[in-house]
RNA sequence: GGGGGUGUAGCUCAGUUGGUUAGAGCGCCAGCCUGUCACGUUGGAGGCCGCGGGUUCGAGUCCCGUCACCCUCGCCA
């Protein structure tokens, strides 16, 4: 070993220990005299002392030494003279009193100093990752990332479950995200594609008997990136034998307490609250709600109806709903320009437009529309729990917009409006979701978690009378607003997992081709199963008050699915191509690697 | 693919109504400094104003296009 202690380690009871420690240089502050250089490391920063009494060769070193140089330094621990501790560093009543330093390797100065203020720009942190990587902050979310992946491990072994590994080359299925495509050299024309969850692999080890698996799985989506999104990602992926539904969600409620209490010392009280997906809709607007503030959405359909504000009739008339929220206080927060804000967001959501009101001193309402709704003004103040001083947001159109457009507004008003602490934490799970829902290309029907969801055994029959009304064993971890896992009990009968497929359009021969393993398997002893997928990236994330899934991945994409680092992706040498039997239709613009 | 934001020194940013030689802080280089810890202090170097067109006597500033990064809609079983 180079060193005997971390740069984090020494204390005061170290004193007068002769020591030696590695680091990265993060400041020097050269007194001519004195010298003083703080040399970091994973574990923290120590102040090493050089002064001038020390070796002729070990003041050149100390003059020399620049930031991000990587110094060994040899020494005794001395305790700082009076008054020059220093409160802010856990080592800050010592100093290493240095005698000899080994220059272990010099450093270019560096784009950015790890240690400095200044956050640069993410362009220049993405390419220079391993610099960002040196920033205490970005340690401390990857040690963060690793103490949840071990807690979530840890805990699924101590239940029972076996850790297997699934294959990344596996076979394009038309059904979920665009795959990721890795041509086949053997035969050519043909592409494995990466996994987008090992779903039908945690399966089949249900049949093949293994009844309780696990995997911190990579998985890989050819989707546009989002700041809670990236092409590749990773899942704490199980899967259970001869469980319900509710068996899985208490596996992972164990997760979530054990996980809140470790990481945060927050106490989760059991079981979590469970929302069904009509009742999120009509409450909150979407299907993963932040639940850490109210704004709950209040139908106002019924009034509509009796009213003469033409908007209202219409809308009402034509099948659509009238809904609204109640922002307590707003009234006097919002100037015209913000509420046109507002408005702007609604009908980025798809509304025609946002009827505000304003509710006055007097009990009644003022706004643009505030004159048309005169007959229903006490109705509505009675729906939406107005009194004065409050802001009602009234949105008339179709259920679906009226949720995507409340849902945002709701969304802007619950952070702008501070609804809710910095570091508050909201667990719930979502359950009862429809099992199809209507394909935006073709108007088919699509599975709404995927093609293995078991429906409700009471709702079995309507699988093709009313697909639409056909509710799924599935289950959604929510937190704090975001999905943050989902899963469901599986189909483990070859009939109905062909029935299902039928639904989505998908022929006997077609499943025969694509899935006839599965229903083999199906037909070989399948157990009941289910299971639920996590997202890890997402749960270091929120545990870690992020808001950003770059900050908890150690060499993450940007936007383009780039790696500003590697450059990656980037083309290659013809003859792999043609080894691979690929003819690229349009050449990048950039030239191929030497 | 659509909408929005950003792009000026190594980094973070300012830059007025289009007007002479584009600034600041940090960093860098050099000098001074024996107790600093975001050390202090004096001096210095450092610019394809993302890129390409255009308007203009004159463009960092206005217009068009384009590229990159970020946020977002679509998309993400």
């Amino acid at each position: 070993m180079q060193r005997s202690h971390t740069c984090g380690e020494l204390r005061i009871g170290d004193v007068g220990k002769a020591v030696a420690i590695c680091g990265w240089v993060d400041r020097v502050r050269d007194h001519k005299g004195v010298i003083f250089i703080d040399l970091r490391d994973r574990w923290g920063r120590t102040q090493v002392v050089v002064g001038p009494a020390a070796a002729a060769a070990t003041l050149v070193a100390a003059r020399a030494a620049r930031a991000e140089w990587v110094l060994r330094v040899t020494g005794t621990v001395g305790a700082r003279p009076a008054g020059t501790n220093n409160p802010k560093l856990p080592t800050g009543e010592i100093e290493l009193v240095c005698g000899e330093i080994e220059i272990l390797n010099q450093a270019e100065t560096p784009v950015f100093q790890p240690g400095a203020v200044e956050l640069p720009g993410e362009e220049v942190r993405l390419t220079n990752r391993w610099l960002d990587l040196r920033r205490p902050a970005m340690q401390e979310n990857l040690f963060l990332r690793s103490r949840i992946v071990k807690l979530l491990r840890d805990h699924c072994d101590e239940l029972g479950f076996i850790d297997v590994e699934t294959p990344m080359l596996g076979r394009s299925t038309p059904e979920g995200a665009r795959d990721y495509l890795v041509p086949s050299r053997l035969d050519h024309g043909c592409f494995f594609a990466l996994p987008q969850s090992p779903q039908l692999y945690k399966q089949l080890l249900m049949m093949a008997g293994f009844d309780r698996y696990v995997q911190v799985a990579k998985c890989f989506r050819d989707e546009d990136l989002r700041a809670d999104r990236q092409p590749e990602f990773t899942q704490l992926d199980l899967e259970m034998s001869f469980v319900a539904a509710d068996d899985v969600m208490g596996v992972i409620e164990g997760l979530v307490r054990r996980t809140a209490w470790e990481i945060l010392g927050l106490d989760v009280s059991l079981p979590l609250p469970r929302l069904s997906y009509d009742e999120c809709m009509e409450r909150f607007g979407h299907d993963a709600p932040d639940l850490r503030y109210g704004l709950e959405i209040v139908d106002l359909t019924a009034l509509a109806a009796a009213s003469d504000f033409r908007v209202f009739r219409g809308t009402v008339e034509g099948g659509g709903r009238v809904r609204g929220i109640q922002v307590p206080g707003a009234a006097a927060r919002f100037s015209r320009k913000e509420l046109d804000d507002l408005t702007a967001l609604a009908v980025e959501a798809g509304a025609k437009g946002l009827i505000w009101l304003k509710c006055e001193a007097d009990g009644g309402w003022s706004g643009p529309v505030a004159k048309n709704l005169a007959g229903i003004a006490a109705g509505l103040q009675d729906r939406l729990g107005c009194e004065p001083g409050d802001l009602a947001l009234i949105v008339a159109d179709s259920f679906e917009v009226t949720c995507k457009s409340l849902h945002a507004l709701r969304k802007r008003l619950g952070a702008d409006l501070g609804l809710y602490e910095a570091h508050a934490m909201h667990f719930s799970w979502v359950v009862d979701f429809p099992m199809f829902a209507r394909d935006a290309e073709n108007g088919g029907w699509v599975a709404m978690h995927h093609p293995f969801t078991a429906p409700r055994p009471g709702d079995l029959d309507l699988l093709e009378s009313d697909p639409a009304a056909c509710r799924a064993l599935a289950y959604d971890l929510v937190i704090n607003g975001s999905e943050a896992g989902g899963g469901t009990i599986r189909i483990h009968d070859s009939a109905t997992q062909e029935r299902v497929f039928r639904i989505m359009g998908i022929s006997p021969e077609l499943a025969r081709e694509r899935f006839g393993f599965l229903l083999d398997a199906l037909r070989s002893g399948a157990p009941p199963h289910g299971g639920i997928a996590l997202g890890i990236d997402r749960w270091v994330m929120l545990f870690g008050g992020l808001d950003n899934i770059r900050d908890v991945i150690a060499f993450p994409k940007t936007q383009k699915a780039a790696d500003m680092m590697t450059g990656a992706p980037a083309a290659v040498e013809p003859k792999q191509l043609t080894e691979l039997g690929v003819r690229v239709l349009v050449p990048p613009g950039k030239p191929a690697p030497p």
